[in-house]
RNA sequence: GUCCCCAUCGUCUAGUCUGGCCCAGGACACCGGCCUUUCAAGCCGGCGACGCGGGUUCAAAUCCCGCUGGGGACGCCA
């Protein structure tokens, strides 16, 4: 049997590195394992799904040195390899499992099943679908679809026992069936969900080994079932440690650049990254922190995973980076990649129209655009002093704005406006006191190019980076603080969303 | 709240499966020294961990149990 693994991200937003630590794995085991690296994009989410990201998300992996045999741009034998179109082939399941009593359609809609959802949560009940369509008369139904009546489809679980989920790394895990979910497997959309397509495709594709986030642990059950269900073998699961934040929370955006184009853009070597990974809950035999993608193939072996989530380190992975600037780039080398970076036509062509009216020579460059170039501005407690603001209002403008970014589902300089607008008005402070210490923050100056394009070319993470950034400065904030500020702030938008229906 | 996973220096980890070579080794960070016109880099040194409590054993970081701690899941997101 050839080893097939797979990488299969979803398109809803930057490349993550943990997408990267994960396919990084899975690439190893396929080629130690002479087998197929296959890459899938898992669309079904139609709302939140962009092509920009796909691209993106494919760039970055390519970027860091994985490449994969099959996949959306390549092709292969098991195409197509994006989710969105292959419907038919969900739809076409879900079909089977109804028939064979697997599944089942429910015609509940949201509200009743958040009320149901929350009468559970206040009952100190595990919030769970109660299984109201469960029992339909099946005339019933037919009239209900034939009628056009909107309807999900949910999985069967049986109402006793327990399954035994068998990991690569672990001992095996005992889940009982009481505890999983009739999951919705076809979304009203006509849709599947991941748990549908992901093991319809899994199987058409020949995967034999999954190795994903540990937090699909728990619904491993609805996994294994269906593979049951369809008659299926399943394949061999493993479940990676999760990335973490330095608080040892699952890695996330709102607390750490987990963007590959923050990486990318801060100026780091994508060798060095994908070493990093592989440093990442794995080490070589003789323990060296530098190698590359060849050098861990010729030692990857599975067992050599440890299971305690690894904090990623920026500070390391900083210095791995060094390691590569000195020790593997000789003066041609070293001149590419910096104009590879950012010097190169397409980097600097994007700032000439913020930076054109502001200088009357080269020189000025430096002054007025250098800060593009840098990571985190130098800057002090007094260079955010504001003439109308306390400190702490300061703060709170910094915090609040970040929040404001975060909500934003597209990184464009119209959305940035819109939000640091929006934050001016929760904030009840003129648009221009509130944009001064963002100013600072961004650039590191009192003044600077056009703030909304500025932080729409410096991207999410390295704007939202240099924000914590300013807050640090100012000293930090607690988490008591922290949940203050959370609490006004939910306040502030609760209020201006009444105003607004009023 | 329910279920599940995990547990070695602040952080990444070796050692754990196959108890003794471990009063626990390496790396990042931090501190000090050397080198050096400076700063880095480099080199040398220092700080620093087997979460706790019970077992099993001649012997436990390693095996078993309990506790504690951390994390994850509980969406018509993936």
């Amino acid at each position: 049997m050839t080893v097939r693994t797979r990488i299969a991200p979803s398109p809803t937003g930057d490349p993550h590195v943990g997408t990267a630590y994960v396919a990084l794995f899975n690439y190893c085991f396929a080629k130690v394992n002479g087998g197929q690296f296959v890459l899938r994009i898992e669309d079904t989410d139609q709302a939140r799904s962009t092509r920009e990201s796909e691209d993106a998300i494919l760039a970055a992996l390519r970027w860091v040195g994985l490449e994969w045999d099959e996949g959306p741009d390549v092709g292969g034998p098991h195409g197509p390899y994006r989710q969105s179109e292959r419907s038919a082939l969900y739809r076409e399941h879900a079909q089977i499992l109804i028939d064979r009593g697997h599944a089942f359609r429910c015609f509940c809609t949201a509200e009743r099943l958040a009320e149901v959802r929350k009468a559970q949560i206040a009952a100190k009940a595990t919030p769970r679908y109660d299984g109201r369509c469960l029992g339909l008369d099946p005339d019933e139904v037919a009239r209900r679809v034939a009628a056009g009546e909107t309807h999900v489809v949910r999985m069967k679980i049986p109402s006793e026992g327990t399954c035994v989920v068998r990991d690569r790394l672990r001992d095996p895990i005992h889940i009982d069936y009481a505890q999983v979910d009739m999951q919705v497997l076809v979304k009203s959309d006509g849709l599947p969900t991941y748990h549908l397509a992901n093991v319809v495709d899994d199987h058409h594709m020949g995967i034999t080994h999954v190795m994903r986030g540990e937090e699909w642990i728990s619904s491993a059950p609805k996994h294994l079932l269906l593979y049951g269900y369809f008659g299926w073998d399943a394949p061999e699961l493993c479940h990676l440690p999760l990335l973490r934040n330095p608080d040892k929370s699952k890695l996330s955006k709102r607390k750490n650049p987990t963007s590959i184009l923050y990486y990318q853009r801060m100026g780091f070597l994508p060798e060095a990254l994908l070493n990093y990974l592989g440093r990442m809950a794995w080490s070589m035999p003789d323990e060296s922190e530098k190698f590359d993608l060849t050098q861990m193939l010729e030692h990857f072996d599975l067992d050599r995973i440890s299971l305690g989530g690894p904090v990623f380190d920026v500070d390391k992975l900083t210095w791995l980076n060094g390691r590569y600037i000195r020790e593997d780039l000789d003066d041609d080398a070293f001149v590419d990649r910096v104009v590879q970076w950012q010097l190169n036509r397409e980097a600097l062509a994007a700032l000439i129209p913020l930076v054109r009216p502001r200088i009357s020579k080269w020189s000025d460059l430096v002054d007025v655009a250098g800060f593009f170039l840098q990571g985190m501005p130098t800057i002090t407690p007094d260079d955010l002093a504001h003439k109308r603001l306390e400190p702490a209002e300061v703060q709170r403008v910094l915090v609040w704005t970040q929040w404001q970014l975060e909500a934003l589902p597209a990184w464009q300089a119209e959305g940035v406006e819109a939000a640091l607008r929006g934050a001016a008005g929760l904030l009840e402070m003129k648009l221009r006191d509130s944009l001064a210490p963002l100013f600072v923050a961004i650039s590191g100056q009192k003044s600077s190019t056009p703030l909304f394009d500025t932080i729409a070319i410096l991207g999410r993470d390295l704007s939202l980076a240099r924000l914590r950034h300013a807050v640090e400065v100012l000293g930090g904030v607690s988490k008591k603080q922290l949940g203050r500020y959370k609490k006004a702030y939910d306040q502030a938008r609760r209020a201006q969303a009444a105003e607004a229906q009023s």
